[in-house]
DNA sequence: ATCTCAAATAATAATCATTATCATCTAATA
DNA sequence: TATTAGATGATAATGATTATTATTTGAGAT
């Protein structure tokens, strides 16, 4: 991904583009592996050091309702950033804070199926997200 | 669930069986939906105004570590503390942050059954919960 | 190309949940 | 009852996140 599909990205929504959230979103491409907002300003910090905490956490939230990331919890409680668009669930490692994405299409026909022929009384559902816990070999 | 059966579930524990705990662990099961560290100890304020606020924090820590509780993460990345025992998943309001159990068997035995025939590439899976998002009727 | 101004940023302080510290106290066992 | 490891209360410390505010800047209008 080069800065010219990251400022379309960014123009897609509306978000005005600037050198700061360039960064920040090259970053956690760049990172990939649902990185906390910790190590990205870590990151950030680094590659960037003028840049400030705060924006960094600005930049994300304005990510996150602008559907750029999603908020993924982690085991800890600490909050992640998850860049990719598909639908996906996760694998956590039980033993390390270790999280993979998860894709599975059939998997998810076999849940949908499930639920269009059952639904759960009284509440309608938008989304299913597997959290699926174990350990890497 | 009454003080007896309370105190019998933190001697099985090995846990000492003080006043304190005695309170947290009644406090969790009255307060029932998930509550959060921070509902636990308004509640335990209110009725226990002695108990410190540290202690809540450890005492919820010692039943986590020895599975009277279990912790969830809510949408918005505090944890709350779920008293029941069985594997159950969790339908979360995206309007709102309420959060309710949800038990299927047969939802459970598809799942495992998917798996137990195609399992993960380099994963051993011990636990699957859904996050099932949506609104309440 | 410059002007304009809403939006974005940097620096800083403030907040808030949680954790650490440590002196005191107490539950459980002998 | 005496002993003592473990638990508690009071308080301070931490650490992530949010709020504040003066300054700067991106992007459309002139």
């Amino acid at each position: 991904m080069d800065i010219k599909e990251i400022v379309n990205k960014l123009s897609e929504k509306g978000l005005r583009v600037t050198p700061q959230r360039i960064a920040i979103l090259s970053a956690i491409i760049k990172l990939n592996n649902h990185p906390t907002a910790e190590k990205i300003i870590e990151y950030i910090k680094k590659n960037h050091p003028n840049i400030s905490v705060g924006t960094v956490y600005k930049v994300l939230d304005s990510f996150v309702e602008n559907n750029l990331l999603k908020k993924v919890k982690s085991e800890s409680g600490l909050m992640r950033y998850d860049p990719s668009q598909s639908n996906h669930h996760h694998l956590y490692c039980s033993e390390t804070d270790r999280i993979e994405d998860y894709e599975d299409e059939k998997l998810d026909k076999l849940i949908i199926d499930y639920f269009n022929r059952k639904g759960i009384r009284n509440f309608k559902i938008q989304n299913i997200q597997l959290q699926i816990t174990g350990t890497f070999k």
